[in-house]
DNA sequence: GCTGTTATTAACAAGATTGTTAATTAAAGA
DNA sequence: TCTTTAATTAACAATCTTGTTAATAACAGC
């Protein structure tokens, strides 16, 4: 009957994850977190001292897989330009569907507590250097080459992230409304990263409108 | 040195709104509240009993202002399908410029207790019926005249809310990177409102490509 | 000025919540 | 086996949080 520490302490994280991850911080409690991992709460404070310090390990972990899903999704190097960017939206999509709730966490728990960028400064630093300097060196040869529409690179990527991360964000919302147009959840979704791969390479490569 | 009753109702009212807003439903204490109020938290109970009550009041208002700014901003009737578009969507990310951390607060909300959408069914049937009904009409015109590209209403305002309400919702964490590129936050959220504008016009306008 | 209503205060109560501690049990190594 | 370390428990403590209540003060109408 007895519960080895890794077990107890794996399923105190598992419990947090999920606590932290539907509540927030302050909506999560550690007694609860406690009770779903099946152990006393006394061990929770005994592997993790402060509520604190186990959302910050809970935080740094979720807050790494989504600066690694970023990297990942655009690290192809074979193919076009437009076709890379096409794959990368799709696969950074993807990784979404599978990690619905993190964006909203991940936002929420940044802007309540700001400090909390430091626990992340360095995964930004490997995203900048993995994605935008490359990314920005190629765009810009692109644009003087006429073969894609002038844009700034924030202004590109922040498209991509508002099509791609608002209907996570609010999916348990818009789901209500999908349902008179989509069949299934699934069939919504892939419609969403056909529309915004579609709306992304028309904006680079369609005239322009004077606006 | 005596305080109106009208005042102090009012006075909570309005630190209660500062208080939900910024730190969610949660993490604000009546006693907070109380206290930016400038009353004993007793006077808060006194006018509104529960917490609760409190919350749904603030609520209901802002989705209420949300709603009808949705109204506001696509009821012009002049002009063509398109212009009406480009300005209903300028009118509308005014309007979030203005009640910047309006969207986060509600999908929060709305996500961590369900429930709360009764509070603003009738609302949402407003804008349906106001917005989503014409609308809906002239763009099954438009496009089997071929003067826009065939996409579901769905998909049009969902491109336009996730363009529009992300870089809201997720402002203080994108602000660390436009200053990169933008002089200011003015000019940065101007340069997002064109963008915006750009990008769904020619969504709708251009050739499309196969993806 | 008297009366009834409304506003305000201070004190308290119940329960939740985070965290600690001392004692107990299990595990591991010599 | 004995000893040391790690895991676990139950009980407690401090503080916070929401909410109540009884007493007091202010006010409005008569």
């Amino acid at each position: 009957m007895t519960i080895q520490s890794s077990t107890s302490e794996r399923a105190i994280l598992e419990a947090a994850e999920r606590e932290f991850m539907s509540k927030g911080y302050d909506g999560a409690k550690t007694q609860s977190i406690a009770k779903t991992a099946g152990v006393t709460h006394a061990m929770l404070h005994y592997y993790f001292r402060t509520k604190e310090n186990l959302f910050n390990q809970v935080f740094k972990e979720k807050t790494g897989i989504m600066m690694q899903s970023i990297i990942s999704a655009f690290q192809d190097t074979k193919g076009s330009f437009i076709e890379r960017l096409q794959k990368g939206i799709e696969a950074h999509f993807d990784f979404l569907a599978q990690n619905p709730d993190l964006p909203r966490f991940v936002i929420n728990e940044l802007i309540s507590k700001p400090e909390r960028a430091e626990l992340l400064k360095e995964r930004v630093k490997d995203v900048a250097g993995n994605i935008a300097g490359k990314l920005q060196k190629e765009m810009k040869e692109l644009i003087a080459a006429c073969e894609i529409n002038d844009i700034k690179i924030i202004d590109l990527l922040l498209d991509i992230a508002s099509l791609n991360l608002f209907v996570f964000i609010a999916f348990p919302i818009v789901k209500n409304f999908s349902g008179f147009f989509y069949k299934s959840d699934k069939e919504f979704l892939e419609a969403r990263k056909k529309e915004t791969t579609q709306i992304i390479i028309n904006r680079l490569l369609n005239k322009q409108y004077a606006v």
